[in-house]
DNA sequence: CGTTCAGTTGACTAAGGTCAATTCCCGTGG
DNA sequence: CCACGGGAATTGACCTTAGTCAACTGAACG
């Protein structure tokens, strides 16, 4: 697969498997490259890939009965994309995901890695390792639901992935915050 | 194991193996059968078993720097207790656990069930399938705070878990909300 | 009976939501 | 190059809800 060797260095160090286990995974892999502001996924279907930013910025987003649309996840390079949830259940996804940038995203489907699995049982503990690194996720985020205010998510935000906050449109960053625009427009203020 | 049949249904439909299989895992459990108000984990330690609560109710709180004690989880029949990040990653937790109730407790090590992997592989899918479940309960946990205002939770507590109001003081479950004793007090009053 | 602690209530503050108006930014077309 | 249009962001006025601090009530228990 045509990459990078800085891609490859980042996956070996993210997902911490050998280089030959790497090379087997990425056999089975496929890239694409989506511009900027396009729907990559849409709702009310079963997400049976998961993605990972080679580098750009897409949003994870809940559109709610009054056509609202917010923001779930922002993910930026590094960052895995997909519906996790979606993924093991086989239940349809409530889930959108459009890119904010032109970006370029590394997948598997699930059809592959159960292939993989089968081969060589090595890839099951990957998955188990997969499931784990998901979870992990969807707590971090929890916890700073749950233990902060939206100004100290914003603080959080600010000093943890500055470069978030320079890609992404404060509208999505707000929605992703829990607040109104306007509310984050106020915080902003204040903390200066 | 001494066990009433009934609990066993129950794990069966929970972990969806057969008899056989919760056979050859429960020879590698353990019950202990906790009094009210026992603390029967503390914080600052690696939490290397995850437990089941066949009867009872627990709480799974921090403590922050001010002293005051916040209710991360409510635990009661058929729950999960543990911290499964400590579990996986081998750190120290920060989270203390409590028994609300005299509570009976199935615990297995995370040594056993590395032990039971050596020994065949279908409990590397088991694990799999063990954390994919804690993805889904820290996914719907996430979801209930993210989506939802405090008074919206309590309704939603109210409705799918109504035993939990019963058992419960009321500290703890405003705690759980992410609110103070007093403003569930108001809101109680408010949907009256 | 008191003591103690959970729960409630009151008065006030602070923070975020809502609605509307205004300003800013940026791209497009004259 | 400038003027305009449109969406993003800000600001203002006002409302609602949760936090805080303090007082009070009530039930459990010795």
């Amino acid at each position: 697969m045509l990459m990078i060797p800085s891609v490859r260095e980042k996956l070996l160090n993210r997902l911490q498997i050998s280089v030959e286990r790497l090379e087997e995974l990425l056999r089975v892999c496929f890239i694409v490259t989506h511009e900027k502001n396009e729907q990559i996924e849409t709702n009310n279907r079963v997400f049976d890939r998961l993605g990972y930013i080679i580098n750009g910025a897409v949003r994870t987003y809940y559109v709610n009965e009054k056509g609202e649309e917010i923001s779930y996840l922002l993910q930026v390079n590094d960052d895995v994309i997909g519906d996790y949830a979606s993924y093991i259940t086989g239940e349809k996804s409530q889930v959108k995901i459009e890119t904010l940038l032109k970006t370029e995203v590394l997948y598997f489907d699930r059809k592959s890695m159960e292939q993989l699995i089968q081969k060589d049982v090595f890839w099951l503990g990957f998955a188990k390792q997969i499931s784990d690194l998901a979870f992990l996720s969807a707590k971090k985020r929890l916890d700073e639901l749950f233990f902060y205010t939206p100004e100290q998510r914003y603080l959080n935000l600010l000093k943890k992935s500055p470069e978030i906050l320079n890609k992404i449109p404060q509208k999505h960053i707000s929605s992703y915050l829990g607040i109104t625009p306007q509310s984050l427009s106020r915080i902003r203020k204040r903390i200066i």
